[in-house]
DNA sequence: ACATTATTTAGATATTTAGCTAAATTGCGA
DNA sequence: TCGCAATTTAGCTAAATATCTAAATAATGT
């Protein structure tokens, strides 16, 4: 969970994620969208494994990373819960407040 | 952004939002309630406050502090609703997977 | 086998963080 | 005003982080 935040608190690292949301993509494809060199992408890269956002697939010479989305989901809907956060979407609706205020 | 995800990324603060979630406390409440110093505690809450995570308010020699939840909803929401992610609590039911799959 | 390409690791430096003790600040009551 | 209680600030150390360049590793093509 630590590594999970710690991972989102970077700016770099929650853009990476964006990118990663619409399509798996090389570390090089990563690397190139940002002005940092490549071996620092790539500790943030190890970042995102450590919080086990990531899977690194080699693809012969190249890594692919795919996000896993699920984990991304755990680590904040859990979090959001235990603080009985409104996590229902239905909140975006002004007409569907106050209809359910869990206790 | 990076500074809310940055306090909830060290497991004392987590705790201690959990304990605000309750009721508002005194930082020396607080403070009790963990194993590390007082100016060590200090130092999380300043954190909380640069995030804005946190209300302090001076109540005589006392400072209360009143966790903000909305900031910290928003955060956590609005982070998870760029991704997506699925945030309606009825995802916690079985039977309501995979009836609206948002694009 | 060698050169090329993609990525990570190593090594260096600067900054930040978490923790401590000790000192400063603030407010209140005697 | 003096002293106590609550909290923060200062100053320190150790560990972690972010960044770089240069070197190492791994896979591919010639």
């Amino acid at each position: 969970m630590s590594r999970v935040f710690k991972a989102l608190a970077d700016p770099t690292r929650r853009k990476v994620l964006q990118l990663l949301r619409r399509k798996s993509m090389t570390a090089g494809e990563l690397a190139d969208q940002f002005s940092v060199s490549k071996p620092t992408m790539s500790v943030h890269f190890k970042v995102f494994r450590e919080a086990n956002l990531v899977h690194a697939e080699k693809q012969g010479t190249t890594i692919i990373y795919t996000l896993k989305m699920s984990v991304l989901e755990e680590a904040l809907m859990g979090f959001a819960q235990t603080f009985k956060l409104e996590t229902d979407r239905s909140a975006e609706d002004p007409s569907n407040r106050d209809k359910e205020q869990p206790s």
